[in-house]
DNA sequence: AATAGTATTACGTCTGTCGTAGTATGTAAG
DNA sequence: CTTACATACTACGACAGACGTAATACTATT
């Protein structure tokens, strides 16, 4: 299992990524970072709709209300061109903050 | 220049390994960051004393002065052998993070 | 009727990082 | 000689992100 401490500066980009295809709503995405982690990485609800509501603010997503006729209502998430570009930005710092890390870890 | 955001899991990490070798102090770990780093990371002063006494309160490291004739005294740390094996887990865990991370990385 | 799964929100706490500032000493430049 | 820069550390308060706990609300299964 994956501490929060040290994924904590991605989750930002992990939800953007999974909304790059298509808007989704917070319990999805909570179930595909579980799967999609293998179940190394579980991220708490709390967790991710604070972050919803940071990404929100700072423009990388826009939200609406699904139509569903049973069940609790959706929040919808949808990803903007300031959030794309955001993400593209995260994933370039990704491959440099992996070589800096890297020299610093012991095989 | 990497964000404290993405590497702020990796801070204690970082220190320790400098820290297998020999024991040091603030100011050459805070050098070794940047050149090891090739200025991509630069750790705050803050965050990394503040680094040293967390560490030394979790057992990781301990402390002691030097012995310097001039300038202002120092503070080196040694790794304990909880350090080392709280390292060792650290870098077990960072293969499973790079592993989880680059799922939701598009190049 | 009870339980589990789906789906979200509210509230307060904690930890780590950061900004700012201050203390203290040695060395090189002008 | 005094100014600036590099060395070396500490104090204090602010802030953001993650977390624990709990509440709300509906559906499906047993």
């Amino acid at each position: 299992m994956i501490s929060s401490d040290v994924i904590r500066g991605y989750n930002d980009t992990i939800i953007l990524y999974l909304l790059l295809n298509a808007p989704s709503y917070g319990y999805e995405i909570s179930k595909q970072i579980r799967e999609l982690s293998k179940e190394r990485y579980i991220i708490k609800e709390t967790t991710l709709y604070s972050a919803f509501s940071r990404l929100e603010k700072n423009g990388y997503i826009t939200s609406f209300y699904g139509d569903e006729t049973g069940g609790k209502r959706r929040t919808y998430y949808r990803i903007t061109q300031e959030g794309i570009d955001y993400y593209k930005e995260k994933c370039e710092e990704w491959v440099l903050t992996k070589e800096v890390v890297e020299r610093f870890i012991r095989d």
